[in-house]
DNA sequence: AAACCGGGGGC
DNA sequence: GCCCCAGGTTT
């Protein structure tokens, strides 16, 4: 059942890769610490982003128990601007665990599987690059290529699309090259078999490819599910004293737990600024905290509409702040603020 | 199985 | 605007 008579697929790509593959420094190493910490980083990110935040934890954290030993306002202040925090406080939580047992990353699949923030995918991209473990990587790369090359129209959000995929990736898959396969086709789907626009008529893949004779590339692969979306509205209220200006850690479970932003009112509509003026004297909301600027502040956010899965609006760190242009609705406040004072 | 968690970018 | 990205955890 493993045997194949043809792997058409893993030499065409692999040949491919070897001419194609951009030269990343996470490719130049078998160890196991930065492989993790660049697939951990390379989660939903493409690696245009998350180059420089590779580097630089590479360079803050040599090693896992550095990275063990370091604050978690530290690791988060390194991963700011990148999103899912949560990756960063699995990534510290995780480094604590290798340490905890010995300072070596375990060397197989259902061992590294095991570790925080360590999902199929990432355990087995560690197991195959550093392990060389016949096990093969399945995301949104995986799914793209496979199914437009085999015409695999599996939704891919379904359960059973795990399975299909992976069983068909383990079948076209070398044992001896799990790695670079593993890597080849991945980087296909980055590079060549893109989601949009794909350039068919130079990919080596043309005449083999089923999706391409049955003109079906576009439609493949198939995704029925579209998650819904809801508008929250946040209208922040920017207390300011001096240079200081105030923020507050969100604790709540919610989403951006443990950032900062600033004292807001959420609302279940849009609202207009008298009625928020009117019901939320600007006195009552909070005193200046006098520590504010020399805090591990990670992140504040001017946003007065919200869509949870989708925020629009922009990020900006703590020194930025200064400079911002003020929101009109934030105005306001600050306006009142400075009668109060 | 579905919800939740971001920011950046292509088109 | 919509959808994608080298996913994992929680409910």
């Amino acid at each position: 059942m493993n045997k194949k008579n043809s792997y058409f697929f893993a030499e065409k790509i692999i040949d491919w890769y070897t001419e194609q593959k951009r030269n990343l420094p996470w490719r130049n190493t078998k160890d196991p610490y930065k492989v993790w910490l660049s697939e951990i980083i390379l989660q939903q990110t493409r690696v245009a982003q998350g180059l420089p935040y590779y580097n630089r934890f590479v360079e803050n954290f040599p090693t896992v128990r550095s990275l063990a030993e370091a604050k978690e306002q530290d690791v988060l202040r390194l991963w700011q601007g990148l999103g899912y925090y949560s990756r960063a406080r699995n990534l510290h939580k995780c480094a604590k665990v290798v340490v905890a047992s010995g300072g070596t990353f375990p060397d197989n699949f259902l061992d590294l599987r095991k570790l925080p923030g360590v999902g199929d995918y990432t355990a087995a991209a560690i197991a195959s690059f550093c392990f060389d473990e016949a096990v093969p990587v399945v995301d949104g790369n995986v799914y793209r290529v496979l199914a437009r090359v085999f015409n695999i129209d599996v939704p891919i959000q379904t359960p059973k699309a795990r399975q299909t995929f992976f069983d068909k990736a383990k079948q076209e898959m070398p044992v001896e090259q799990a790695a670079t396969f593993n890597q080849a086709i991945m980087e296909f789907g980055a590079l060549q078999c893109v989601f949009k626009n794909p350039d068919c008529e130079k990919c080596v893949l043309k005449k083999k490819c089923e999706a391409w004779q049955h003109q079906r590339v576009e439609q493949l692969p198939v995704k029925e599910k579209k998650s819904k979306t809801r508008n929250r509205y946040f209208y922040y209220l920017v207390k300011k004293k001096g240079k200081a200006i105030y923020m507050k850690q969100r604790i709540e479970k919610d989403i951006w737990h443990g950032l900062y932003d600033f004292e807001l009112v959420e609302t279940e509509k849009e609202k207009k600024e008298k009625e928020l003026v009117a019901k939320y004297n600007p006195q009552k909301i909070s005193k200046v905290y006098k520590h504010l600027l020399s805090h591990q502040t990670i992140y504040a956010r001017f946003m007065l509409t919200s869509n949870v899965n989708k925020p629009q609006g922009k990020a900006y760190t703590l020194k930025q702040i200064e400079a911002l242009p003020k929101p009109r609705l934030i105005l306001q406040y600050l306006q009142d603020e400075e009668i109060l004072e």
